[in-house]
RNA sequence: GCGAUCGUAGCUCAGUUGGCAGAGCACCGGGUUGUGGUCCCGGUUGUCGCGGGUUCGAGUCCCGUCGGUCGCCCCA
């Protein structure tokens, strides 16, 4: 008796074999970018104590967090308020970054460039851009740039922002697609005390980050109500923005390291980019494009390795998620054909193996695969019942083979070329040589 | 939590005022005891999301429910 076929759950994908090929293609260019800008890897529990994310974390987060209890009314919500849920997946990886770096703060060496990619979960409603389970990956500069050391902490937050934008690049996207909007939480928070908002600061820079978001005819009273003098405020971000960031006085040195490292064009100042997060300090920034949701933010949290029981310790790092970037590449056309990803990753198979149909070259078959495979070469053969050739040619074709290899018996094969049509006939030791990996 | 919209074959979808459940693609086999990216023929595949109602008769109309998508809220 078959049962029925349950649903994946709300907000989660499965992965058959071309969507996993599209991930390896996005993680493998997450990797290979991090590892060419000096990151080294990491990872850690996909589940923490929940402390680890309610520590450093504002209001409502807790109901978006997956718990022991996934439910979202008043006593669960209650229950995990009091630590009855011990443990939750983790929606971000940033505090697992910090607790970890805590730990060992001492032999660890200044700065640490750690990156890190894998599986968050959040309990939202799914929509476009927006899934309970996906996939970030995050880099992070630790333990460089002092609070008297603006040149050395420009340039981390530039080391920060040039790996993603190389990423963006290795992508295939341009300045003219893409904008990393920089701001700067510590100014922005100056300018709001001097309109008004001493002391509420936090919340004049959440209600800032929802600026364009609201009508103006609403939002002006909501910062009337705060004490803010938005006009004012509105006049000394005027002086702030720049489309390119060494011209904003404020930003000048972030602006010369940007340029260094050759990625000053894909950015430009922000005064009205805040960042939801509780924890950052200074630099901030996202990764905007026209139409979709940020495809990466990040910024600086000096504070929170402390948080964690470490030293003073500056920070910076970012997070992109998968699903955003899928869809930027997709609307630019930029996601590679399924040929160019198996291509890409090395999945094309070196050698497609074919049965002239004789009973012995039938079963010579599967020792010439095992002898193949012995080699190191990626060899494969049709399951299928025909003995026309031409079939099982599609099959190697379909399969993306380099070459087709046709037994003829008695130590004889046909060696075809699946690219450019060549083949040739000859002893099978010969024809083999001319596979190389 | 609120709103809109869509659920028909493995996939993408069509289905007329309510009258026998369909197409393309995919898959398997054949045309072709030997040459792929095309052709041609044949075959397999259905709880029309689920439950109830109206009707002689419901994929179609009504009510409910579940799920997907998109938007609002939120967004670490």
């Amino acid at each position: 008796m078959p049962g029925s076929t349950l649903p994946s759950p709300k907000g989660t994908r499965d992965f058959y074999p071309i969507e996993m090929a599209r991930r390896r293609w996005i993680e493998d260019k997450w990797r290979k970018t991090s590892v060419r800008h000096g990151f080294e890897e990491i990872d850690g529990p996909t589940f923490e104590h929940v402390e680890v994310f309610t520590i450093k974390s504002g209001e409502g987060i807790v109901s978006e967090i997956f718990g022991a209890f996934s439910g979202k009314d008043e006593t669960q919500l209650e229950n995990l308020k009091q630590g009855h849920a011990p443990f939750a997946l983790r929606p971000e990886f940033t505090p697992t970054l910090a607790r970890m770096f805590a730990a060992r703060a001492k032999q660890l060496p200044q700065p640490t460039k750690w990156f890190w990619q894998g599986p968050c979960f959040r309990a939202e409603r799914p929509q476009r851009g927006r899934l309970r389970e996906f996939l970030q990956w995050n880099c992070d500069i630790l333990g460089m740039g002092g609070p008297d050391q603006p040149k050395e902490r420009a340039t981390a937050d530039a080391e920060a922002i040039a790996v993603c934008v190389d990423l963006l690049a290795s992508c295939g996207l341009k300045p003219s697609d893409i904008t990393v909007q920089i701001n700067d939480r510590h100014i922005v928070a100056g300018m709001l005390a001097e309109c008004g908002a001493a002391g509420r600061e936090m919340q004049a820079l959440m209600l800032l980050d929802k600026r364009g978001k609201i009508p103006e005819a609403e939002i002006g009273p909501m910062f009337a109500a705060m004490g803010v003098d938005l006009a004012r405020f509105d006049a000394m971000a005027a002086g702030l923005r720049a489309p390119r960031v060494s011209d904003s006085p404020r930003f000048a040195d972030l602006g010369a390291a940007l340029a260094s490292l050759g990625v000053e064009d894909w950015c430009a100042v922000n005064p009205y980019i805040a960042r939801g997060l509780a924890y950052y300090t200074g630099t901030v920034f996202e990764v905007i494009v026209d139409g979709e949701r940020a495809v990466a933010g990040g910024g600086r949290y000096d504070n929170l390795i402390e948080v964690f029981g470490g030293p003073p310790t500056p920070a910076v790092g970012f997070g992109m998620g998968d699903v955003v970037l899928s869809l930027v590449l997709q609307d630019k056309g930029l996601m590679p054909t399924d040929a160019q990803i198996a291509k890409d990753l090395g999945l094309r198979p070196d050698a497609f193996v074919i049965s002239n149909g004789t009973p012995e070259s039938d079963a010579a078959v599967a020792p010439l695969l095992a002898r193949l495979r012995g080699r190191g070469l990626h060899a494969r053969r049709s399951y299928k019942a025909t003995k026309n050739i031409g079939k099982l040619l599609k099959d190697a074709s379909d399969a993306g083979a380099r070459f087709a290899i046709i037994i003829e018996g008695a130590g004889e094969v046909t060696l075809k070329n699946l690219d450019d049509n060549t083949q040739d006939r000859g002893a099978t030791d010969a024809m083999l040589a001319r596979i190389t990996p």
